[in-house]
DNA sequence: ATTACTACCTGACAGC
DNA sequence: TGCTGTCAGGTAGTAA
C-alpha cells in the first residue's frame, strides 16, 4: 500500500503527536519496549522509524498496514501501544506489515527524494536489465512503489520496459527531475488513497486523481489520448502511454 | 546481477 | 447466494 508519500504523509502526523509520549504497554505483540519513550519519528526509504531511548523501532506497513493515533479498534486491528497519553494502533489486513526493534535500519539505497541529480545519474552505471523493476529495487533506491514508478516514468517520457543502461544522460536527468516532482506533489496531496491508505490521523490522500497512467488501463492519456496500456512487467501490473514513452 | 516463481494473507470484484 | 478465479500500493527466499 503505501509508498514514500504515504509513509511521509503518515510520518509527519506521527511526528505531531508522539515525541515525549511514554510506551506505558504494548497490546498484541511482544515488543518489551514497555516504559520507552518516543523522541523523534523518521521516515527511512518505506520505514517508518520511532527513535525509543536504547534502540529505534522500524515499522514497514507493506500492503494494508496503518498506523493511527487514537485509532478505532477493528478487527484488523493487530497491536495497539497505550501511550501516558492516547494510543497508537496498528491495523493490518493482510498481516504483511513488519515491526521490528533494531539498532541499525536496513541497508537501502539512496531516499527517492533526497538523491541528487548527479548521484542519480551516477547509479545506473553497470546497471543491466529494465528501467522499472530498477526503480523498484529498495536496495537501488529506495521509496519508490509501483505507483510512483509507472507515474515517474510517464512524466519522464520513458517506456518502463528500456533498459537502464541505454538511457542518456539528459533522460536520466528529466528521470530524476520527474521522480522528485510526482514525489513532493503527492506529498502535497497526502498521498495516494486507493483502498486502504489512509493518514496518522484517519485522513484519505487526493493525489489518485492526478494519476496518469497508474490504474487508467484502457483510458485515455491526459498527454496525447493513447489509450493507456497495462503489461505485466517483473511479475508487477504496469501502465504506460506507448505514445508518449519510448524505450 | 537479473529474472522468475512461490509465499505470506485478506478482501474486493467479475463472471457464472 | 455462493463458488472460482484474478487482482492488489510490498518484499523475502530460492532457483535458474
Amino acid at each position: 500500500m503505501p509508498e514514500l508519500p504515504e509513509v511521509e504523509t503518515i510520518v509527519r502526523g506521527l511526528a505531531a503527536a508522539l515525541p515525549g509520549r511514554r510506551i506505558v504497554r504494548v497490546e498484541g505483540r511482544d515488543l518489551a519496549i514497555e516504559g520507552r519513550v518516543i523522541h523523534a519519528v523518521r521516515r527511512h526509504g518505506k520505514y517508518i522509524v520511532l527513535d525509543l531511548d536504547g534502540g529505534m523501532l522500524a515499522i514497514h506497513l507493506r500492503m494494508t498496514g496503518k498506523l493511527m493515533v487514537d485509532g478505532l479498534v477493528t478487527k484488523w486491528t493487530r497491536v495497539v501501544f497505550h501511550l501516558d497519553a492516547g494510543t497508537l494502533v496498528f491495523e493490518d489486513i493482510r498481516r504483511f506489515g513488519t515491526m521490528t526493534l533494531l539498532e541499525d535500519l536496513p541497508s537501502n539505497g539512496p531516499d527517492a527524494l533526497a538523491v541528487p541529480e548527479q548521484e542519480f545519474v551516477q547509479m545506473f552505471r553497470g546497471r543491466r536489465g529494465r528501467i522499472k523493476p530498477l526503480l523498484l529495487n529498495q536496495r537501488f533506491v529506495s521509496g519508490l512503489g509501483n505507483i510512483y514508478t509507472d507515474e515517474s516514468l510517464f512524466r519522464a517520457g520513458i517506456h518502463p520496459r528500456a533498459q537502464a543502461a541505454r538511457l542518456s544522460r539528459p533522460r536520466l536527468r528529466k528521470l530524476h527531475a520527474a521522480i522528485h516532482d510526482v514525489l513532493t506533489e503527492a506529498i502535497a496531496a497526502g498521498g495516494s488513497s486507493i483502498s486502504d491508505y489512509v493518514s496518522a490521523t484517519g485522513d484519505r490522500g487526493s493525489f489518485q486523481v492526478s494519476h496518469a497512467v497508474y490504474g487508467r488501463a484502457e483510458k485515455p492519456c491526459p498527454r496525447c489520448g493513447t489509450l493507456i496500456r497495462r503489461i505485466v512487467l517483473g511479475q508487477r501490473g504496469t501502465h504506460y502511454c506507448s505514445t508518449c514513452q519510448r524505450v
